[in-house]
DNA sequence: CGGAAAGGGGACCATTTTCGTCCTCTTTCG
DNA sequence: CGAAAGAGGACGAAAATGGTCCCCTTTCCG
C-alpha cells in the first residue's frame, strides 16, 4: 500500500540508534496532516475551498485530507459548508487556534495514562501503585505548553522554512517555560 | 495473554466517546511503569533491590520488571550492580529526576515528527509542506514541560492519592488558554 | 575454583493501534 | 430533480507495542 512514502512528514526511519526504539511523543501523523491543511487553508483565510483542491494543493491523498478535515470540523476548528459549492473555511485566525485543539481534535483529548481520566477500573496494583493520580500533574504541563503554541507559530516564516530545508536544526531550545 | 489486566493503570478502555478515538500523547505503558518502579525505589532510597523483589513489591510480572529496568539503567537513571548480591539502585535523588528523562529512556528522545529530528529523507510535501521545521516549538514546548516535573513530584504525598482513589477527575484538562 | 545469583542484550510473537480507503446517506445549489 | 459537496462510519492492511524467553557475562561466596 502507502500510497505515498512516509505521509506528510516521513515517518519511515526502521531503524535509529536511539536509547529506545520509538520516538517520544509520537505525534500522530493524522494531527501532522490537520497542520499541514490547516496551514494551507491559512493562506487564503476565510475562503471556502474543497476537500479535493486542499488535496491537490498539498499533495496528500484526497481521503484522507477529507477525513481529516471531517475531524477538524467536529473538532470545532473549520466550519464547513455542504452542498454544491460547499466546502470548508477557517472562520477563527490562526493566531487563536491552539495546536493543543488541533491534536485533541485529530486525536481525543489530552490524557496521559488511563488512571488519569477517570477509568477507575482494574488498576492491578491498586494498593501498591504509589502514582495513582499523579500523572495529571504531568498532563497539565503538557496541556499547557501545547496551548502556548498555535497554528500561526507553525505557519510563521514558511518561505524561510521552505529555504532552511536541510538545516541544522538551530531553531530548538527556544522559549524558556 | 494480559498476564495482569491493564497494566499497571488500567489501559482497558474499548471505546469512549471522545471527539477521537484515541487518547493524546498516549504516554506507552512502559513509562509508567518506569514511574511506579522508580517511585517504588525512591522508598529505599540509595538500597540496592533485585528486579525480583521490585516486581514483588509492585506487583508488576518480572519480566517487564525487569526489562524497564534495563532500559532506566541505560538511560543513566539507574545504577546495576552485576553478579550475586546484585540488583539496581537509584543514585540520584528523586528531585533530580526529570519525567522528561523517564520517558526518553523507554520511549526515545523526545520528537514529535520525523522531519523534527534531523530526517531530511522522504518528506512527500516538501515544496508544499508548510510546517517543515515548525513542530519544533511544539516539541520544545513539551520538553520544557517534561523537565518541569520530577519524579519527586509524582511521588509526593502518595498517601493522599490513595484515599483519592475513585475521585472525580476534576483537576484534568483545567487551564484555560 | 566452581557454582549460583544476579544483570545485559536481544529475538520473537501476539496484540493493539493506526491509518488509509471506500461506501452510502444527507444536504444544498442551480 | 440532479449533481456537487460533506457526514459518518465500516473495513482491512500495516506498523508499533508490549510481554516473554533465552543465552551470555559478571561477581560473589563457599
Amino acid at each position: 500500500m502507502v500510497p505515498f512514502p512516509g505521509g506528510a512528514h516521513g515517518t519511515a526511519d526502521p531503524d535509529r540508534g536511539a536509547t529506545a526504539r520509538g520516538r517520544m511523543f509520537k505525534l500522530s501523523r493524522m494531527a501532522d496532516y490537520g497542520v499541514v491543511v490547516l496551514s494551507r487553508m491559512a493562506r487564503d483565510q476565510g475562503r471556502v475551498v474543497t476537500a479535493y483542491e486542499l488535496s491537490e494543493r498539498t499533495g496528500l491523498p484526497q481521503p484522507t485530507v477529507a477525513k481529516t478535515l471531517k475531524l477538524l470540523t467536529r473538532g470545532g476548528l473549520l466550519e464547513s459548508h455542504r452542498g454544491t459549492q460547499g466546502g470548508y473555511s477557517l472562520d477563527r485566525a490562526p493566531t487563536e487556534v491552539t495546536v493543543s485543539e488541533i491534536i485533541a481534535a485529530l486525536e481525543g483529548p489530552v490524557a496521559l495514562t488511563a488512571c488519569v481520566d477517570g477509568s477507575d477500573e482494574n488498576c492491578a496494583v491498586e494498593s501498591l501503585c504509589p502514582i495513582r493520580g499523579h500523572w495529571e500533574r504531568v498532563n497539565e504541563a503538557v496541556k499547557d505548553a501545547l496551548d502556548s503554541v498555535t497554528l500561526a507559530d507553525l505557519t510563521a516564516s514558511q518561505e524561510e522554512a521552505a529555504i532552511n530545508f536541510g538545516r541544522p536544526r538551530d531553531v530548538a531550545v527556544a522559549s524558556d517555560a
